[in-house]
DNA sequence: AATATAAAACTGGTTAACCAATTTGCATAT
DNA sequence: ATATGCAAATTGGTTAACCAGTTTTATATT
């Protein structure tokens, strides 16, 4: 277990390296947005690691959209100066994994944006699907059952309904991992899970009304609780 | 090029196939959280696809937490129940890529809370950095250069300075992309550029005198022709 | 019958050979 | 000199064999 992180960090630290040799090397060579790359296998033998390693660091930038690797052909630097390029780079290479202090102020963020966003352009496809998941939350809540799932996929079902993809995406990204730890941290109460029924449904109708004042209101009523715990975590 | 674009299609919807695949055979077997899925190999025979198919179907699942993989043992449930599982695999599945639209909206959301949160957690590190970013736009701007690079280098290091690293990724995803289309659709006009030069610097003046509501209005203000911009066009 | 032990089978990850498409270099023809 | 055709070299991507742990199974021992 110690040794699996260790060799995950030395991979990650690898990595960096890696990528911080690409950027002094189009550097070097005054490689333009255009400009093709030497090859991975050429990189590989320069920079003395495997052709996977070399393979990963170039993903990884073209993730963030630094390079574009076109098959048969090369790598290429991506349409974007050398300047900003640096400086990216510079940002990615000291980038965090966020702690739970970072996923939960984005999620309400982004929440109080999704649900205003819902209430403007949900269709009716979209309140049928809060309406079963509002349903499914109020049955298990009501049955003394872990409501955690359902209240999840009511919130997911919001962003969805917001039709903004990127806004989606992100909050599938981190709404996993907050569950997760929600759980350990145990955060919710008995009676806090019964009153969230009032508030989804609050929550469903400010939707249904295409009020979007209302909307966010109500979410932030919901998250009044969350609030206090995300700024009183160390 | 229309083949390329046809094979990455397919691609993606192979992958999707596999990926409903795989949450079939959960439902299927009764996985729980922490149970073992068949190894790559069997299910790369099980569903006739190379298994460096199936894997890249369970780094993707691994991505938004609902798999595990762990070295020379298998892959595993993530600590998601069943339900929370099959809804959010019916959310990746109909994941559209974002539109520029969605892109322009998020970054507006994004950028009026990371700037809120760096005038109040700015360490004097950061305003170093953010000072320096400030000075080499201007610079640009005055020269009659373009300047592109260097006002996203200043947004990203306000992102940077809000210290909540959940934000800055999601920056450093979307800003390549919205400055690339930028330029595209040429949205600045040469006035908007000059006067650019002072809404940066009074948000760097407020992020300095820690003051977040000013922060966040001349952040409004720099964005205001985003705004039109974003909610214009269809 | 229960336990200890070792060997065999199985696991995700890695590597090196392979593939098909592209690019390059050169000979040839105009 | 320029254009053309073609083969050789080069490219990122893919595949199948391999690796180092883990897990299971069978055997031996008490």
């Amino acid at each position: 277990m110690k040794i699996e992180l260790l060799t995950k960090n030395d991979n990650l630290s690898i990595q960096n390296t890696i990528i911080s040799q690409i950027r002094d090397l189009i550097n070097i060579k005054n490689l333009e947005p255009g400009d093709k790359l030497p090859s991975e296998r050429m990189l590989s033998e320069k920079f003395e690691v495997t052709r996977s390693t070399v393979r990963e660091a170039i993903q990884k930038l073209e993730f963030f959209g630094l390079l574009k690797s076109i098959p048969q052909s090369g790598t290429f630097v991506a349409n974007i100066g050398v300047i900003a390029l640096n400086g990216m780079i510079e940002d990615i290479l000291r980038l965090d994994t966020p702690d739970f202090k970072s996923l939960v102020e984005t999620r309400i963020l982004l929440e109080l944006k999704t649900v205003r966003l819902a209430s403007l352009r949900r269709t009716e496809e979209d309140l049928k699907h809060l309406k079963s998941t509002l349903d499914a939350h109020e049955k298990k809540v009501l049955n003394g059952e872990d409501a955690v799932q359902e209240d999840l996929l009511f919130h997911l079902a919001i962003a969805k309904a917001s039709r903004n993809s990127s806004m989606n995406t992100f909050m599938l990204t981190i709404t996993p991992e907050i569950i997760t730890n929600f759980e350990k941290h145990h955060v919710c109460s008995k009676n806090q899970v019964m009153s969230s029924i009032k508030e989804h449904k609050d929550i469903y109708d400010a939707i249904k009304n295409q009020n979007p004042k209302e909307a966010k209101d109500k979410m932030k009523a919901h998250f009044k609780i969350l609030y206090q715990y995300c700024y009183n975590i160390k």
